[in-house]
DNA sequence: GGGATCATGTAACAGGTTACATGATTCA
DNA sequence: TGAATCATGTAACCTGTTACATGATCCC
């Protein structure tokens, strides 16, 4: 999922559209994206085909002169809708944050802050609901195995723990507040 | 890799082998190794094939009387020999504490307690090196990319760093302490 | 008789990696 | 002339998910 919205992402943010090579590189060293989500050329084409099947992209051959012609790609109204649907929903465990968060929030920056800022602000809640789900399993004891192994359970729920309140807090210092409320 | 290593150290664990289905059981709900890698029977009988093939387990067909014969499956010297060189390193990656350290944690316990001393504190030494790794990108400039998202990409490397400390901080409150040292 | 459990799988699909194939053009 | 870049893919493989197929037996 992450990889094609990058994709349809990046046809939206360039209105000319964009043909297979061109955005390769966008998911290379030193691009933002590449830093996040890496998409070797069999992949690339591969999504490139799926999401004109899905109707959310069209394509059309572009010659040019001297060079063998490309498949120039296009976010239809579709995608757009699509990927602004995308935007709008959080995700819902902690190891997405990794991936398919940081590609929303890169995608809803640029597209729309306060978009954006919602993102950021439902992800926070989801991320503390995820928090107090993991706590009350650490406190029932029945949700602690008892075939010997409940040092072992109660360190994978630390873990997880650690890691989604690491999530939070690093949530908590990104910079998408909320819009100041109207005054007159 | 960490399915497969799954399997193989169950098989060990239980000198008498075990079947499918048996094995199945031990990934489900509420089992200490349910709550780390989930394996659905068309997995683990894919796996428990592979195994097969690579000569790291042995399957004999067992009958039992009226029910259907079973086939039960058992770790040969090699399959522990593997399994001891597996538990011997440690992942390199901070997204792969989640599922492959815990499972290899899980088995170096209960194997050899010294070998899981050794990995514990070589993981968190890899740990570490990735840490020093995002904080020197974070200082170099350079490595920030100028094309107008050096925000963005500083965020990606602060939420690795967060990840990162956050496993760092959980690794050292692991009880796998190093063996105090001969007295006499 | 009928549902739960024992027991072993197959099929279809989704996502991903690595390597290779093809062929043109640009440039040192 | 030959390497780098433009441009688009295929093939083989691995991991994993969901759903289904099959058939027995146990227990109410």
């Amino acid at each position: 999922m992450p990889a094609e919205h990058a994709i349809l992402g990046l046809l939206l943010l360039d209105q000319r559209g964009g043909h297979g090579y061109d955005l390769a590189r966008q998911f290379g060293d030193g691009q933002p994206l590449g830093n996040v989500i890496r998409l070797e050329p069999g992949m690339l084409y591969h999504h490139l085909k799926k999401l004109a099947r899905s109707g959310w992209v069209t394509s059309r051959e572009e010659a040019q002169g001297s060079r063998p012609a490309r498949q120039v790609y296009q976010a239809t109204d579709a995608g757009e809708a699509e990927l602004l649907r995308w935007l709008r929903e959080p995700v819902e465990h902690t190891r997405e944050i990794r991936l398919e968060f940081l590609v929303k929030l890169y995608f809803a920056r640029k597209l729309d802050r306060e978009l954006a800022t919602r993102l950021v602000s439902e992800q926070l809640a989801t991320c503390l609901r995820i928090e107090d789900a993991l706590q009350a399993q650490l406190d029932d004891p029945a949700a602690l195995d008892d075939g010997g192994d409940a040092r072992f359970t109660r360190e994978v729920i630390n873990l997880r723990l650690a890691q989604t309140r690491a999530a939070i807090d690093w949530i908590d210092q990104l910079d998408d507040s909320m819009p100041a409320p109207e005054r007159r």
